[in-house]
DNA sequence: TAGATTGTTAATCGATTAACAATC
DNA sequence: TAGATTGTTAATCGATTAACAATC
């Protein structure tokens, strides 16, 4: 039942926003739910839900909708929640620091195996529990295991310097944080970008206008 | 020569990575470039960045190309990087601050006028020289002054309330990192938010597939 | 059974791409 | 002038929405 050939970036852009609304349903002890109520809730068509889970197969019952958790549990499947995937963190400075202490990668099903610095200050020490290694041992550290993804969070100069060596080491993401495109040649390795200036940038442009249009992402459903 | 009468998201998406990288050309040193050359750097047809500028007016030369550095200019005044921003922080943990520290408000046109909390330990102090009240205090501080944007870095469980008392006190914006989708009533108010997870459960699908399509933000050129 | 709601195909809409006259 | 490249309209493509038979 798998026909997922060629799915579109927009869809899976809204997959983690299925995920992340069905955990709340869930939460607030929601059981059920039709493809209309939960694009109410998150304003999308009733269709566009179908037609998005129409992509990965058939997770409802007709007449009766969605079970909250098996559909959750599925998307999860789909999202690789379950693969085991790891990640390391280059760049320990306030934002890398933030995240490390902050972010729940295991909540994302990833586990967070070390970091990496150069200051002197940092290295040898551990944060929140990771260790923090020299950026000199990236390499060694890596050849031994399989590390999927690095979260880059260095200093701008430093940025494609550190891509580059992930990439060569095997990695097959990178979670990029840091306000530099990177250049990544291999089509296997994917970059995601969090590019803190350009969401602010277009809140902006949004706020400048008089805000006529309703942003993408928002416009939660009263209920 | 003004057309914007509906610009669509996905052009607004665009605005800050034309302006980020015509940014980048013009540290580069480069003072002219066409359409085509703009588009395989930053992976996007001339056509299409020829249609986008096609919303806001003309800024080439035909038989030319652009001006680095007047293109540059006019996005950002499309941005509204000239308006006067301004913008406050709730909360200062681990990412208020990291963000407070790091990013750049400034050359996105925002100006960072204050961060507000609750905890006795950073009320009345200041942090990289911007001062921290109670949130108490929220209202009357944006009783008299135009605050253009709240940052929202509180915890969940604060999210919904501080945006409720942002927009009642008169910000245009909320720009959110909580985890949290918010839900704001008013047409005029817009929620920006950046989701650490759904960034990263897209990797995760990416990288779980074998990564054949490649994500809508990279691939830059070789140039 | 009747009612509800899915899975899935078809129709519509909007965004991207192509084409080309205008013009620097 | 000849060559290059834009501004802008038209064509194509893809994503969203609508419709409805299947079925719980």
């Amino acid at each position: 039942m798998k026909r997922n050939a060629k799915v579109s970036t927009a869809v899976i852009r809204r997959l983690p926003r299925y995920y992340r609304h069905l955990s709340e349903l869930q939460r607030a002890g929601v059981v059920r739910i039709s493809s209309s109520a939960l694009g109410k809730s998150m304003g999308l068509t009733a269709s566009q839900i179908r037609q998005d889970l129409f992509c990965f197969g058939e997770f409802g019952q007709q007449g009766y909708g969605y079970k909250v958790d098996s559909l959750k549990e599925e998307i999860g499947e789909i999202l690789g929640i379950h693969r085991g995937h790891t990640v390391v963190v280059l760049g320990t400075g306030n934002l890398g620091r933030a995240i490390i202490q902050n972010f729940k990668f295991s909540s994302n099903g990833f586990q967070l195996l070390a970091a990496f610095d150069v200051s002197p200050r940092v290295v040898g020490a551990q944060i929140a529990g990771v260790p923090v290694y020299h950026a000199d041992e990236l390499e060694s550290f890596l050849a031994g295991r399989k590390v999927d993804v690095g979260l880059l969070t260095v200093p701008i100069p430093a940025a494609q310097e550190m891509a580059d060596r992930l990439v060569a080491a095997g990695v097959r993401g990178i979670w990029n944080f840091t306000n530099r495109e990177l250049s990544v040649q291999r089509q296997d390795v994917v970059v995601e970008s969090v590019h803190f200036s350009d969401s602010l940038l277009a809140l902006s442009y949004m706020i400048s206008q008089g805000g006529e249009d309703e942003p993408s992402d928002i416009q939660e459903g009263t209920e």
